[in-house]
DNA sequence: ATGGCCAATATGATTGGA
């Protein structure tokens, strides 16, 4: 089973990309983030024709995440625990079942945080913090769980061109990789670590000063495993060269194997 | 060394991103 995550940056603009690159990875699940427009306006009828279930918790014009699955839903849950009064669409939770039992994903958009310090820095922590929660409690279930997504998180200097140019940024101040680390302590394995030592993974260039061109990147989509998700793990990788392509998100996809009996 | 972009929005200049 592959798993993917993509920050698309507007899937209204992403569509032509987004019809090409699953075509090309066949990816079984799909986690979207930043899909800036509301469920009426998000374009499903092309991406089921491929095949996809889709569920999409929208927001209009900031935000909004979705999931894109060839098997169905079982259950599809938006909003992350421990603030009924959070108005930001940048979580949603599903449940597929394979014929060797149910598999749990999340797509995520954590907040960015910047400027720092300030309330949305404060908002970033607080999230995150409602974050670490939830997968204490998902991983009480014992079960094959993939928390994927664009993190706004550096976990280490290793994932990032120019380490000292984020030290004082929201992805890379120690109170946010605390809290990454945290998340990993619970017993979630970050994939792309689990498979490689190599310090050129990226998955964000920023659209300004020729970062692609220079390859400044960051590394901050990632898939966190469960440890039932980590011992089916058999392949991880990054698609950078999406980033080439015409009217490309400043994002690229990140996708897993799972080795699951049928899939 | 510095700045350089892109998307959405009652489309003109602002907000947000990272």
């Amino acid at each position: 089973m592959r798993i993917a995550t993509w920050n698309v940056n507007s899937i209204r603009q992403r569509m032509d990309s987004l019809v090409a690159w699953l075509a090309e990875r066949k990816p079984d699940i799909v986690c979207l983030q930043e899909i800036k427009c509301v469920d009426d306006a998000f374009p499903r009828e092309p991406i089921e024709a491929l095949g996809y279930n889709v569920a999409v918790h929208g927001q209009k014009t900031f935000n909004g995440v979705a999931l894109l699955s060839k098997l169905p839903f079982d259950e599809v849950a938006p909003g992350l625990i421990g603030d009924s009064s959070d108005v930001q669409a940048r979580f949603l939770e599903a449940i597929v079942s394979t014929k060797t039992g149910a598999v749990r994903v999340v797509s995520l958009y954590l907040p960015n945080g910047n400027p720092t310090p300030g309330d949305k820095y404060d908002y970033k922590l607080k999230w995150m913090d409602r974050l670490i929660k939830f997968s204490h409690e998902r991983l009480k279930l014992e079960e094959p769980f993939v928390l994927a997504g664009d993190y706004n998180v550096i976990p280490a200097a290793a994932d990032a061109k120019r380490p000292e140019a984020w030290v004082k940024d929201a992805l890379f101040l120690p109170q946010t990789r605390e809290r990454f680390r945290a998340l990993l302590n619970l017993g979630l394995t970050d994939a792309i670590r689990a498979t490689s030592d190599a310090d050129d993974l990226y998955s964000f260039w920023d659209y300004q000063a020729g970062s692609w061109q220079k390859n400044d990147g960051i590394r901050i989509d990632h898939l966190l495993l469960s440890p039932q998700a980590a011992d089916r793990l058999t392949a991880a990788g990054i698609d950078r060269h999406v980033r080439s392509w015409d009217k490309p998100s400043d994002h690229v996809p990140v996708w897993i194997d799972l080795y699951i009996e049928g899939r």
